[in-house]
Parts: C-alpha cells; structure tokens; sequence
DNA sequence: TATTCATAATAGTATTCCTATCTTTTAAAA
DNA sequence: TTTTAAAAGATAGGAATACTATTATGAATA
C-alpha cells in the first residue's frame, strides 16, 4: 500500500522563470521530462528541442515557461537545494545535539534520496545526480554577479548559512564556519563524483561506498572543530 | 633586466590534439590567445570562429588543431596540472619536513601566480583564473569515462597522488589521504571563486584575503592529520 | 625537380538557440 | 449560455555555433 502523499510546496524566485511551470499540466512536464533528460544524456547534450518532442509539444512551448536551458537548471538546482533545506529542518528538528545535528547533515547530504514506501522520490533520486554532475556549472559562469544579484543562489546560500550556524553552535570560537559549510557541501557530492568516475582521487574506488564519504566527511569536520589551540 | 626565461617543457597527451599545437607559430597562438579569450568571456561564450578572428586566420584553421572547444580546455587544464606539479616538485624540493612540504603544497595551489622579474608568467597567471572557474568542466561531463580511459586527466590524478603522499608522510595511519588531497586542491580554488563571486559561502568576502583561504585549508588539514583516536 | 606539408580561402551543412505569428482549445467570467 | 481571455499547438524562420570538405598557395624536404 501506498500511503497518502503530502505535497510539499517551494516557494520559487519568479525571476527563474517566464511562466510558472507548476500552474499547468505543460510546466510540471517540462520540470519532470526535463529532469530525465538532463540525467539521461547530460545537460550539455540537453535541448529544448529534445525535450519539446520528449513532451509531445513544440521548442516554442518550453520556450514559454523558461529563458533557456540554463535557468531551468537553475531552477532545478534552487528547488533542490530548498528541498533539501527543509529535509534538514525535518530530520534535525527533534535533535537539540548540535554535533547529532551536523552528522544527521552530513548524512543527508551525502545520501542518495531512496524510494520508500511513504512517498515516491524518483525526481528527487534523479535531481540529486543530476546536481551532483551538473550543480556547479550554474554558478560557475560570467554571469554569477547578475545572477546573484537577481537572488538565484539564495537557496543555496541559505542551506550554507544554515549548516553554518550548526557548526558554530558545536564550537564558538571556531573562525571558518561559512567555509567550512560549504566545503562540506561541495565535497559531498565531488567526493560521490570522483568515486564513481575518477575513483583514484579518492580512498573508496573501491567499495563505492557511501557510508564511507561520509565517514571521510565526519572525521575531517570534527577534527577540525574539537582541535583546541 | 629581464632574466633568461628557461623554458620548462611538458609534455602532452597526444590524444588531446589534432595537431600539436607547439610546433609551429599558429598552435601556439591558438593556445596562447585561446588563454586570453577564454579568460576575458568565460568558456561558453569562447568559440573557435572569434578565436580564429583573434589570431588572424580561420574556423578550420583552428580545428586543424583541436577536435573541438572542449579539447582545447582539457588541453589547457592538463598542462597547467602538470606544470603546478612541476611547481610543487621544484618548492619542496629541498624540504624534508613533510608538513612544511604539504604547507606549501597549500600556499602554492591558493596563491594566484605572480609576475616577476625572473621570467614572464602572464599567461600562468591567466591559466590559474581560468582553472578556477572552468577547471571542473573538464570532468563534470557525460563523457569523463572515454576521457579518463584516454588518460586526459592523468596530470590532474598524479598531482593528487603526490599531494596524498605527502598526507602519509604526515601521518602514517590517516585513513583518506587521496579524498583529502583532492579536497585541498577543489577548495583550494572553490573557496577562491567563492571569496570573488558568492562571498556568503566563505568567512573571508570583506578582506578577499587569499592568505585567509591558506589558513583556512591549513587548519582543516591539520587538525585533521593531527586527530588522535 | 617533385613532393609533402602547413596554411589560407572559401563554401557549405546540421544543429542549436531563440523569436514571431497565427490558430485552436480550454476554462473562467459575465 | 455566451463572451472573452489565456494557454497551448502549429509553423516558419533567422542568427549563431559547431563543424566538414575542397581547393589553392607557398615553403620546406627528399
């Protein structure tokens, strides 16, 4: 039995987007049949044509609800990283530990979203790949300043800021929680990326483990904040 | 006085090229002002058609030398891993302290290179900035698996194996000396974009200090090869 | 001298990225 | 129920990108 699924509703910067994707049955195709393209062959290789014939509408339709292939990627990067802000808040809420707090972070970060019997999160398993190959190459442009400023980064940031203030609250006197934060976002999902295509640059080529990166992320982290000098 | 340049030489891939771009006059402008322009408008926007402009010659001109765009940035990226592992052979030379080794392995990874009068490291300097915004565009592809069996990433996978050496020099029983030499290197430049374009991210985006970013590896590092248990 | 080799010049194709316009469908308001 | 506004569908096409192919020229090499 599948039991009731409860939507859980991200509110979404309206500069991502020409036509809000989530008001008709047309958008949230091109969100859902874009995610599988993009994970299928690669956002390189991803176009509005491909998709617009993967839907059964034309490019002129896709064209409708975003700029270009770029701002949907940063939507899909946005509502992820708002997804996964609120999986933090849910799974950390009961837990007044802040260390319990940090390794519960570390862990969902690092953890590939499973399909359980509760609701279906086959977008979300795909999304998280997909942000693991692809994340970075919505900020790594010329246009990082604009896009800034136009606030596309904020959910990103503010998941940052928010496993920040969890690092501080393990150690108030440590001096680099913002980097360390996002150091820990970062690498746990190039740690995942180098595992499973450049498993030299890491100690788990091997088993290709994930329990493991985020052992490597625990050790490195806690180090860090219990060394007293 | 400008001092005689000695000219290192690397060599390259040969897979990586049409047509080796050092041996005549046209290849190395293609890879010098290709530098330039990828520098000056980000590698989406480079193309080889404004390349060929730049130089003073044309589209298939260019392609006579590398496949495509992508190539050439791998090129690029191969010999700066290369020439950096150089850099860090030749610093740490003399130095048998393996943590003073791995302290400058740091600095020399963070610190954008410098012009000075001993010999003329302009395009260095460029390759560095370019590196830190298009580095992992290289391997953030559909294709990494051909490339890595092409072994268009071996200087990049053998820097990381120095680097990690070094890590066991340090401490004979740390546990994950390759995921932390290839963290040092990703947010050795990560941090750096970070400070210049999305400064929330880092605890140094009032003084853009790049001596911050080397304290900030070095307490990470250090803390972590010094950790007990 | 013949030949090969890099380069230049030119042309052209497929695809990508994007805009415009017109018609039909849908669905909400009057 | 009718009207009307918005969304979607259909079609066309243009500019730029990413290539490939062909031929001509001049310089070095055998």
């Amino acid at each position: 039995m599948k039991s009731m699924k409860l939507e859980l509703h991200i509110k979404m910067n309206e500069a991502l987007y020409l036509r809000n994707p989530e008001s008709s049955e047309l958008g949230k195709n091109i969100v859902k049949h874009g995610i599988q393209l993009i994970y299928q062959h690669g956002f390189e290789a991803f176009t509005f044509k491909k998709l617009a014939e993967d839907i059964g509408t034309t490019e002129a339709g896709v064209y409708r609800y975003f700029e270009n292939k770029h701002k949907l990627l940063v939507y899909l990067t946005a509502w992820y990283w708002g997804w996964l802000e609120f999986q933090i808040r849910f799974h950390t809420n009961n837990v007044t530990d802040p260390e319990l707090k940090l390794k519960k972070v570390i862990e969902l970060l690092a953890t590939a979203v499973a399909d359980d019997d509760i609701s279906d999160y086959e977008n979300e398993r795909l999304l998280h790949q997909i942000i693991i190959t692809e994340g970075s190459k919505v900020y790594l442009t010329r246009q990082v300043g604009q896009d800034n400023k136009q606030h596309f980064f904020k959910p990103y940031k503010d998941l940052c800021a928010v496993i920040g203030d969890i690092v501080i609250e393990c150690n108030k006197s440590y001096k680099y929680p913002k980097s360390l934060a996002s150091t820990i976002v970062e690498m746990a999902h190039f740690q995942n990326f180098f595992m499973n295509n450049l498993p030299s640059l890491t100690d788990f080529g091997k088993s290709k483990e994930i329990n493991e990166i985020i052992a490597f992320l625990n050790e490195l982290v806690f180090s860090s904040l219990k060394n007293k000098r």
